[in-house]
DNA sequence: GCCGTTTTCGGCCCGACTGTTTTCAGTCG
């Protein structure tokens, strides 16, 4: 995935870079180890991005900074501070040097920087490098060689630099550089004024979607899909891949015509005959899109190669080098020849992606699980079969536990509530309308509740084929107590506690206020735990490993709230929670018939945690989610 | 810089497209 970061208008946070924080690093380091925002391995990624950005500048070895770059990522998949991964020094390095991608001289540094709150190495690249030039990195199109060529020929020092050069007309008389490259940049440039961030994929899949229909409906008879970060259910989006496949050249000609000429399309950055790329405008939002082209007979590969991860696709490359063979995106040929595909070599795989699988002695790795995290060889082959064998599939998804009516701001009343149920196949639903403190959402006041109550019961009386439970979604106030007294809550058949307001208070607090609710023996969901939204809002930034010891204990169970502008728990959350094996609950928090369908966003997040069927309440039967309702703690761990 | 049931040294995935190039470097996926 590229790291695209936001750079305009220049928002870098307070870094040794941008030399506008220079107070004591090491004091402000402890101040984040109880902030919500986490700063320390923010910083920490940070530093090793431009390390590794610094060496490439300096026309150093590319593999060293490869390393960095892998460590900047491991840092910034943590789900903790990392001075935090161990109780002292020793420990702390122990659990660096063992996560993969860190060695000796990342614990070094990182240990330096927890200490010292800088890096040596990192402080010398700063004073070799301009800011400035980081940030030109980011700009498409721009490299290292680019870059370092404006910098030392023009002195160019940022981006307010180039952009001044690209009038000055002085940049065409660089060498490799001519009238396209600086009419090139200059739309690179517009279109960094206009993209945000990564998308977030509740804004970037009905995007991607609309685009495969639209291929689909050019060419009826080729395969389209969706591949990607999208594919992997990622929950941001860098860009919007696509694989199309067709026999005949001429339709995927047409194909990837009706690709770039779309009337969304700014840019076209590429047009050839395997792939093309653009930039496309759509709903306020700028964002690149990807169109690979192939055979039929390599659809396979293709999607695979599309699909990614990038780090998945080099290990499944080295595995298949291991077997004195060749991947690529055109399928696995045997030899070590390169480009086999021009030169008769008939692939051993490639039509389908678990041909290739099969070929590598692999078991088939779903999108989800296409990640750094699950390489086979950290996983171990058998734990992998096993975690696969029982992982969390859609079709087993037979209760939503956390749904919205009229009575508080759902769109359905209680019957269309049912009917939408029975026709998604649902055995369970649980009507969860909010409770008194939430004004705006139209939360119930505890008569209007009882009387709610009632009225969903009567209705349940009289149904045969889906279990309607009377709930609510009561709010977890700052201080951890809950909206509703114990007696309350104790009438309800399904109480899911969530956070609405104060989701900036500081870590200690808001683990504090969670574990309460983890612990009220009248809850039986944690909903959406940080409040955070996507791309917007970060939301509160807890213990996740006391959030899930604590409900592990109690039998509470942690939602994944599926709606993809939450996602919470995230995936990295959720890993932690299959470790220690707690409870989840998969809800929807729908709001209307349409909302339903958000249960994909969240099985694609579970998965990406590897989270087992049995972890997740959604898809227990009917009696073994009664009992579990009656009395939470049969679900806790050593019961 | 990192890593190892083929290695503790010597590798590190593989290919498309563009622009500027007389034969390919750079950037990107
Ligand atoms: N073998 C190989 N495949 C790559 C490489 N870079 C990208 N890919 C493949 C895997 C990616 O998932 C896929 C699409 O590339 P993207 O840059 O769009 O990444 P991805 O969609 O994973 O993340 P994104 O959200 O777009 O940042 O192309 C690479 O360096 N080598
Ligand atoms: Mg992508
Ligand atoms: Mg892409
Ligand atoms: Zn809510």
């Amino acid at each position: 995935m590229s790291a695209r970061r936001r750079v305009f208008p220049s928002s870098r946070p307070c870094t040794a870079a941008t030399g506008c924080c220079t107070t004591d690093r090491a004091s402000a380091l402890a101040a984040a180890r109880n902030d919500v925002s986490n700063d320390v391995n923010k910083a920490l990624q940070r530093a090793f991005e431009e390390l590794a950005d610094g060496l490439d500048l300096l026309g150093e070895s590319s593999f060293r900074s490869a390393s960095h770059r892998r460590v900047a990522r491991a840092i910034g998949d943590l789900t903790a501070p990392i001075d935090q991964l161990g109780d002292d020094p020793a420990q702390l390095r122990a659990r660096l040097e063992a996560i993969p991608g860190i060695g000796e001289g990342a614990t070094r540094r990182i240990l330096e920087f927890v200490e010292h709150g800088e890096i040596a190495d990192h402080v010398e690249i700063l004073e070799r490098v301009p800011g400035g030039l980081f940030q030109l990195l980011q700009v498409p199109g721009l490299g290292p060689k680019a870059v370092r060529t404006l910098w030392q020929e023009l002195g160019v020092q940022g981006v307010d630099d180039l952009r001044r050069e690209l009038d000055s007309g002085r940049v065409e008389s660089l060498p490799r550089m001519g009238r396209k490259t600086v009419q090139n940049l200059r739309s690179a440039l517009e279109f960094l004024t206009r993209t945000r961030d990564r998308l977030p994929v509740a804004l970037a899949m009905p995007l991607a979607l609309d685009l495969r229909d639209g291929l689909r409906s050019v060419e009826p008879e080729a395969r389209v899909e969706i591949a990607g970060s999208l594919r992997r259910g990622v929950e941001t989006i860098g860009d919007l891949d696509l694989v199309a496949a067709h026999h005949d050249p001429a339709a995927r000609r047409r194909l990837a015509e009706a690709f770039v000429n779309d009337g969304r399309v700014t840019d076209v950055l590429a047009s050839g005959e395997r792939k093309c790329s653009v930039r496309l405008s759509a709903g306020g939002h700028a964002i690149q899109a990807d169109l690979r082209l192939g055979e039929p007979a390599a659809f396979g590969a293709a999607l695979h190669y599309f699909t990614g991860s990038k780090e998945h696709n080099v290990l499944m490359r080295q595995i298949a080098i291991g077997f004195g063979r060749r991947l690529n995106e055109y399928g696995l040929f045997e030899g070590d020849e390169p480009r086999p595909q021009d030169h008769g070599g008939t692939p051993l795989a490639g039509a389908e992606e678990a041909e290739l699988y099969d070929a590598l002695g692999l078991p088939f790795i779903p999108a989800e699980l296409r990640e750094e995290a699950f390489d086979p060889a950290r996983v171990g082959l058998e734990a992998l079969r096993d975690l696969l064998a029982r992982l969390i599939d859609e079709d087993q998804i037979v209760a939503d536990l956390h749904t919205h009516s009229t009575a508080s701001d759902g769109r359905h009343s209680l019957e269309e509530l049912v009917a939408i149920a029975r026709r998604r196949g649902l055995a369970v639903l649980a009507v969860t309308d909010h409770s008194r403190s939430s004004v705006l959402a139209g939360g119930l006041e505890i008569d209007a509740l009882r009387e709610h109550v009632a009225a969903i019961r009567e209705l349940a009386a009289g149904l045969d084929d889906l279990v309607l439970l009377a709930g609510a979604e009561v709010d977890i106030l700052p201080d951890g107590s809950l909206d509703y007294p114990d007696e309350v809550l104790a009438e309800l058949d399904v109480v899911v506690a969530s956070p609405h307001v104060s989701l900036s208070q500081d870590r200690a607090t808001a683990t504090r206020r969670l574990l309460a609710a983890i612990r009220n023996p009248h809850v039986h969901i944690l909903g959406h735990p940080t409040g955070r939204i996507v791309g917007r809002r970060r939301g509160l930034q807890p213990d996740i490993d006391a959030l899930c010891a604590a409900a592990s204990e109690h039998g509470t169970a942690l939602e994944l709230n599926a709606n993809p502008r939450r996602l919470d728990l995230d995936d990295a959350a959720l890993r932690r929670a299959v470790e220690v094996g707690c409870l989840v609950a998969i809800d929807t928090d729908a709001h209307s018939d349409a909302q339903f369908g958000y249960l994909s966003y969240g099985v694609r997040t579970a998965r990406r945690a590897g989270l087992p069927a049995d972890s997740c309440v959604n898809t227990w039967e009917p009696e073994r989610l009664r009992d579990w309702l009656a009395d939470k703690s049969v679900g806790a761990r050593g019961r």
